[in-house]
DNA sequence: AATGCGGGTGATCGGGCGATAGATAGGCGG
DNA sequence: CCGCCTATCTATCGCCCGATCACCCGCATT
């Protein structure tokens, strides 16, 4: 009684790399980094020793998973936009949100980013330090333009500042942490909802950042201030 | 030559049981669900088999931890703040969330939370179901209510609405993500922090919250919108 | 001092999982 | 059609880890 079997697919070298190297991903995503390699050859269709021909071991899997999925996620035309001065600062910010959201609110992406974030990685704070440099301290150069505040290159950014900014980076990549972490359901247009947050993200920042930049007004701090 | 080995001491079966447990959240909370029971007996200083003598398997011992971390931590009080109609709206709800945030910014709640959403657990839905039917609808009621905007018994609470709530609740989330799963540096006057996004929030908020409760300004969405 | 109860330990089992080694098959050059 | 090269498979090793079992020991009771 012949065992029904599916028939070994032969590719070649490189297919087959690419072929494990994307199906790890998918994987190592769902499963986290604890998955078994037989589960992994199994969805696969192949067997669990052919992966240690194409990687050494477990964790150059693992590896190449991470590369897999954070090189290549930086789109460097989100910089362009929001150095783009023919366009108001504020059209500029939401468009970027919108792209960077639309980049960042994947399966894949959340996971892995948990995922990596609590093996103890540093991949995670390399990245975030990248987001900083690189976006932060432009929507806040932006956004006191906007607002008729000094550059920073004559005050620097503040604590404070860069916190606010987090607080929107926060508040969108939360809906994945919604929706892939904790499976809640979310709003179907997350399109409209990022456009919403950065919306009130432009109105509601700006009096605390000014209030931020005048070191008088950090000195009394229990008493509940009311705007003016 | 005797090996030095630590004195057996001997407990009562609550002391045993409570310590037990007690580590076990410390212990899980760093190594994920996935840490080795070994490992947690050699930190309570006990053998390993010493543990199943008072939890029949590794599941009830997780069991446990979630129980001890997850009950107890609501305070009846926060929504007491949120009623208390003697003091102004936008005090009550900067003051509960500070109070949210010193509750649930710490290591333990941080990452039992991810670990268990990853895990597949529910525990996170019912948790957040219980923070948005108990916490986000009196927000959204009293920010209604400051701003002359139809009662949530009118005018049911929207969708929108409640994205608006969640970006708060995950900008301050997210300091502790920041801190105790990406392990990068937060601000050390975390309360300042806190109060400044609630600001921001109760700034920019109900300009979007009232545009979103007036159907006909949904309709054109591409077009920048700039304020009035 | 003898006894027994119950907290604690050492030794070990059995399954799971990463990794390896040797056998097999299928296509390509000659 | 032959022989080789290499992609793939079968079988298995060795360690790790959750779980179990039989035994030990110290205090309370009598």
């Amino acid at each position: 009684m012949p065992v029904k079997r599916p028939p070994r697919t032969r590719l070649s070298a490189d297919e087959r790399e690419r072929h494990i190297a994307r199906g790890a991903v998918a994987f190592f995503c769902e499963a986290g980094f604890g998955g078994q390699t037989r589960e992994l050859a199994k969805r696969l269709g192949i067997t669990q020793p052919l992966l240690y021909r194409y990687f050494p071991n477990k964790e150059a899997l693992i590896d190449r998973v991470y590369r897999e999925v954070y090189l290549n996620r930086w789109d460097p035309r989100w910089e362009e936009v929001l150095d783009d001065h023919s366009r108001p600062a504020r059209e500029r910010i939401i468009a970027f949100y919108r792209e960077y959201a639309k980049a960042v609110l994947s399966y894949e992406w959340i996971r892995i980013f948990m995922f990596s974030g609590l093996r103890g990685m540093n991949l995670n704070s390399r990245y975030l330090t990248l987001v900083r440099d690189r976006i932060y301290t432009r929507v806040i150069r932006e956004l006191r333009r906007e607002h008729g505040l000094p550059s920073p290159a004559e005050v620097p950014i503040g604590e404070m500042e860069f916190e606010l900014v987090w607080a929107l980076h926060a508040s969108i990549f939360y809906i994945g942490i919604r929706k892939w972490i904790y499976g809640l359901e979310i709003p179907e247009n997350v399109d409209e909802v990022v456009e919403n947050l950065a919306t009130a993200f432009l109105d509601g920042v700006p009096a605390v950042m000014a209030r931020a930049l005048t070191p008088a007004a950090k000195a009394p701090r229990r008493a509940p201030r009311r705007r003016g």
